[in-house]
Parts: structure tokens; sequence; C-alpha cells
DNA sequence: ACAAAAGTGTTGCGATTACACCCATGG
DNA sequence: CCATGGGTGTAATCGCAACACTTTTGT
């Protein structure tokens, strides 16, 4: 009934569970299903960016482009974590249907390559400059995802709350600078918790590759906080892992 | 040329890195490549466990089946732990002309799931009791495999010595009674060097999942150690993670 | 002057390290 | 009685947790 696989594979998919900071929230880029269902009555489910791989791509080649594509990024933070692959992930109809609509070949069984990755808000293209219907969602109240995709959210939300703790890779979530309030209001967020704010900037600032600038918060009605900046090649040097939170 | 795909997949594998210890060394079960070219010159690369995954067929349930047929055993410790999916990864003529020759199907890539497993050496089927010429190599002398798997390898011991660190999973490699230097000399094969005893079996013995036995060594021109047992249950209970390690 | 968040030090406790000798057994 | 590896305690240090007040700014 349809032709041959053209220039992907049917069974083969990444999709990228892409986590930005707001200043107050850990959020996680959606994008609404578009197709045919779209205007109908269960219109625009949403479901995590991803894509069936090309012939002859990487893994990682392929979560490289879904992310360039939607975000206009290239070099973010990307790491593979799971791969899901139950055969009846792809089974709910409505689901189904799409997936053979979308790519235009009958598909089976999908395994999907799961990836998480960090990215500065500010720094990527706006919900609406792209025209993926790409939209940030609070990773606490998402809504019912297309495919077992909310649990492949929760997955990489557990890895990404474990490798935090031990890699100084927050600094992927930040804007260039930052203050140690920002830090700390992220690590809460993220562990669902607070911390002694005096035992954590003690504990940060032993970081050599955390840099004080020589700038100021401006405009606010307190104390201005010091802006620092983060030191990447202070830190693969030395490979400190001064970040070790046993929350 | 071929028929179309009969039972399985043909983009889809699981392989596996089986973990032993033999009392002195951390082992991984390999398997000579059975196929045409084993009478040949270049005959019998050893590979990693593993196999297409059937149609219908979960990929954890895959390894599994891997396992069983190997081993013996059910029920014996396995986690995923990364995909292989690089397209050039079975380009290697040969690898490749076996790939289409045993599996009987053309096949351009194949994406992999990695999963590593912990089992007790004597309780597995011993090397000549199943048909696959399986054999126990020591994990730092091993040869050279077919495709990626010396890669895959190393990846899933980087994985089993950090897990290692956090999870009382060494109980898995160690027969049901053993003694606390057993526990001491592989955790020092794992990590590469040795640790201190006194401080090793003061942490240890702090885990309540520890249990001794009313038993001790026989026939050893020493002084005999005493046995002790994992008691399962106490862990799930508690979750106390006195493994810490930080080496 | 007030509100609001930034920034700062000390003390007690528990965990980790370093380190050396006696014990039980088989041969 | 000797060789072998099992098994034990203490003291010094380090890292972590708990905890409250002063500073700087905008309004």
């Amino acid at each position: 009934m349809n032709s041959p696989p053209a220039n992907f594979n049917p069974h083969l998919s990444v999709d990228c569970v892409i986590f930005g900071f707001d200043g107050d929230n850990l959020r996680v880029l959606l994008i609404k299903r578009k197709g045919r269902n779209t205007g109908g009555t269960k219109a625009g489910k949403y479901k995590l960016p991803g894509d069936l791989i090309h012939l002859k791509e990487d893994l990682e080649g392929a979560a490289k482009r879904v992310l360039a594509e939607l975000t206009g990024l290239e070099n973010i933070f990307l790491r593979q974590f799971s791969v899901f692959g139950n055969p009846n992930r792809t089974t709910n109809e409505e689901d189904h249907a799409w997936l053979e609509e979308s790519s235009g070949i009958p598909i089976s069984r999908v395994v999907t390559t799961a990836y998480y990755s960090l990215i500065r808000i500010d720094k990527s293209k706006t919900e609406n400059e792209n025209n993926h219907h790409a939209s940030w969602h609070k990773v606490d109240e998402l809504p019912n995802l297309v495919f077992d995709h909310n649990q492949i959210v929760e997955k990489g939300l557990a890895t990404l709350r474990n490798e935090i703790r031990f890699e100084p890779i927050c600094f992927e979530l930040l804007p260039g600078k930052f203050t140690i309030r920002q830090i700390q209001t992220l690590y809460e967020v993220i562990f669902g918790k607070e911390l002694d704010n005096r035992n954590f900037r003690k504990k940060l600032l032993k970081a050599k590759y955390i840099v004080p600038l020589n700038e100021k918060q401006k405009g606010v009605a307190h104390k201005p906080a010091l802006y620092y900046s983060y030191n990447r090649n202070k830190y693969v040097e030395t490979r400190e892992d001064v970040l070790y939170y046993n929350f």
C-alpha cells in the first residue's frame, strides 16, 4: 500500500527531553502534534520533540538535528539516558494512526532512544520564532503526552536529578552571568526541597570554576547580588567535583 | 534476494555484558561467533552474547531470553545502560557478512541496546554445559571483539564501577554465603586499587543487610573467616546505602 | 524608615583516614 | 612452631549541619 522506507528507518527514533530554567521553575519544551487530527475533537496532544532516524544517521546526530531545528542552537548539552522499546508503546490507536500518517509508511513498533538536553531558555528561539508550536511547560504540571512520553520525561528528570549532584552541569541551564542565589534556586526546584543558603554558598564557592565578576545586579529593591560566571576550562583541567549533594 | 523479515526485526538487537567474579578476577562471558567463517583463517572472533529482537518482544525480554539460553538462569540482575547506533558500527566487511549470513536477511544498520548483568559464576551453566562456546574472560585482558563490542564492555564496566558505589549490587556477583574479604577483593578488582581492610569492614558491617552466619571457613591454613549472607529485604525496607565509595 | 533579599562565621558531631598487632588454623 | 590470612581499636582530621544577624539597595 505504501512505498518502502524512503529516507528514514521506520523502527528507530530519538526523543529529546529538553529542560530549561526560567528563574523559578524547571520547564520542559513540548511541541503540539501536527496532523489531520489536529483539527478534530482530540486536537493537539503534546509530545516530546523527536523524529525517526535518517538512514545512515547517527543517533546523537538525529537528536542534534531535532534540537537545532527546534531551538536554533548548536552545541548544546545532550546526553543519552535510556531506550524505550516496549512493543506496545505505540499501540494506542490514535497515536498509531498519527504515526503512520505523519511518516507515510506502515509502522509496527518504534524503539526510541531518549536524550535529555539542557538549554538556556533565553538563548533559544522563542516559542513563536519556530513553527513547531513549541512551548515550555512546568515539569511538575505536564499535560498528558502521547505514547509513553510522560514516562520518558520522568526518567529523564530522574537522571538529571542524579547527575547534577556530581557534575557541574547546572550552568547549562543558567545564563552566562548568574548569581549564587540563581544556582541555589535551580537546585532547590530540581531536588524539590529548600537548602541552607550559608552552607550552600560555602560549598559552592570552593569551586574554582565559579568566578566572580565585577558586576552587580541593578535596579533591585534590596542589596544587589554579585554576578558570577562559569569557567568550563577550570573544571575540565581539575575535574574537581565540589558539587556533591546528598539531599 | 532474501525473504522479508520473519520473526525478528533486522534493525534492533540487544547485547549483554555479563559479569562474573571468580574470587580473584572480574570476568566477562563471551561467546565464539558461529557461522561459515568459523573454520576459515579468521576463525572464531569473540562477541558479546546478544540477538536480534523478535517482533513483539520487549527489549528487556530479549535480553532475558539471551541470558536464560546461555546461563540457564532466570531472574538475574540485568540493567540497561546504553544504546549503540552508529551507522557504521557494523560496516566492517567481515562482521557485516556474518550478520547477514547468520540472520538470513539483508541488514543495513543495527542499533543495539546494551545491558549489563551480574551473575554468580558458580550458579551458571558451566562453559561446556551450553552449546554456545561460551567462556569467561578477565575483563582487563579481553581479546578483540566483533563490531564495537570492546567499547560496549568498556562502557558497561564504567557503569558498573559507578553504580556499585551506591547500591549493594555486589552480592549479585558473590555466592550465597561469603566472607567480608571476598567483598573487599571484589571492590578492589572493580576499582583497581587496594582498600584499607579495617576501614572497609567497619563501614561494611554497619549495614544491617549483611548478616553473620554461624559458620566459618573450613580447611584453610589460617584463621578461618566467618561467613555472611545478604538480606535483600532488610535493604529494600530501609534503603540504607552504607556503601558509598569515593575511591 | 522600611521592606526585601544578599551575604557572612562558628560550633558540635559524625564520618573518614591512617596505622600495627594478636588470633586461629593447617601443615 | 611457623606461615598465612582473619580480625580488631584509637586518635587526628575533615566535612557537614545547624543556626541569626548585618548589609545594601529601592521606594
